[in-house]
DNA sequence: CGCGCTCCCTGGCCGC
DNA sequence: TGCGGCCAGGGAGCGC
């Protein structure tokens, strides 16, 4: 999916147009994704206010006056896009589009059908069962080095895989997850109980720098990921290592290598990284 | 029981 | 030009 930085940057897309607009339809043109819409979501939906657009996780929610919440995930391949051009009929993969007030309508489209629209009341929001079980999020002051070093000493599994597990921080995926490891000069299949505390600190530190970096610059555009304008990001031209197997390092010259871990790619210099 | 593998789905790209 | 194979930012579920 995107990951946390392009979550995040679409949510302050959304924010920018539609908070205080009244969402007069709502048109379901495919219910199953990953999960199916609710049936009362449309009647819950209609006649609401959006009242606040908030993120946990890769999760983005929008809040309404009535005390219901959407929730909306971007899968792989998902938009969210705010038009004010009404489309004369919905493009491919437009699975849900919400009318707003004022000639603005939001489209969720995703080709492959990883994400979801989803929604519940804002009170059991937090005990939700896609919520519940999500670590902390890693821009907040609860993910520091005391936290991952517990988890990492507990936990014989490849670094990047602990980092990449949302049980334990949010948000990073398999891009940031390399560039983070980069930045702190970590090889990402070192077991986590090897991790000393150094190096956890250094990787709290560089998971949040690269994150924040990446949300400045509106996140990383490879092939779907666009913001809630359609326009793209470009922190894809600040990549360390990601997608650059057989280039040169940025920071010594030598070859980015790449391996598979969990069935995912995994960029890394085996000279800067130990 | 913690972990990696497979699968969900569509589309783009590469090589033949 | 066509087609098969492979790959892709996520995550749940299932075996080992």
């Amino acid at each position: 999916m995107p990951e946390l930085p392009e979550v995040e940057t679409v949510c302050r897309g959304l924010r920018q147009h539609i908070i205080g607009r009244r969402i007069i339809e709502v048109d379901i043109r495919r219910s199953a994704m990953r999960i199916p819409i609710p049936d009362d979501f449309a009647e819950r939906v209609s006649g609401a206010t959006i009242t606040a657009v908030g993120r946990r996780a890769k999760y983005i929610l929008i809040y309404m006056d009535n005390g219901y919440v959407i929730l909306g995930h971007l899968g792989m391949s998902g938009k969210m896009l705010v038009t004010r051009d009404v489309p004369e009929e919905p493009a491919k993969h437009d699975h849900v589009l919400f009318f707003l007030e004022g000639g603005v309508t939001v489209i969720f489209n995703d080709p492959r059908r990883f994400g979801l629209i989803t929604g519940c009341s804002c009170d059991v929001l937090h005990e939700h069962p896609l919520l519940k079980m999500l670590g902390v999020e890693p821009l907040s002051a609860d993910f520091n080095v005391e936290h991952l070093f517990r988890k990492a000493q507990g936990s014989r599994k490849p670094v990047k895989n602990l980092i990449m597990d949302q049980a334990i921080v949010v948000g990073v995926g398999n891009i940031y997850a390399a560039e983070a490891l980069f930045s702190a000069g970590i090889l990402p299949d070192r077991s986590a109980n090897t991790i000393n505390n150094n190096e956890v600190k250094q990787l709290v530190a560089c998971i949040k720098c690269v994150l924040l970096s990446a949300i400045e610059s509106g996140g990383s555009t490879l092939r779907d990921y666009v913001r809630s304008d359609g326009r793209a990001g470009y922190f894809q031209h600040n990549f360390a290592v990601y997608g650059r197997e057989g280039k040169s390092c940025v920071r010594c010259g030598q070859v980015v290598r790449r391996m598979v871990q969990a069935g995912r790619s995994t960029f890394y210099c085996g000279s800067c990284q130990k």
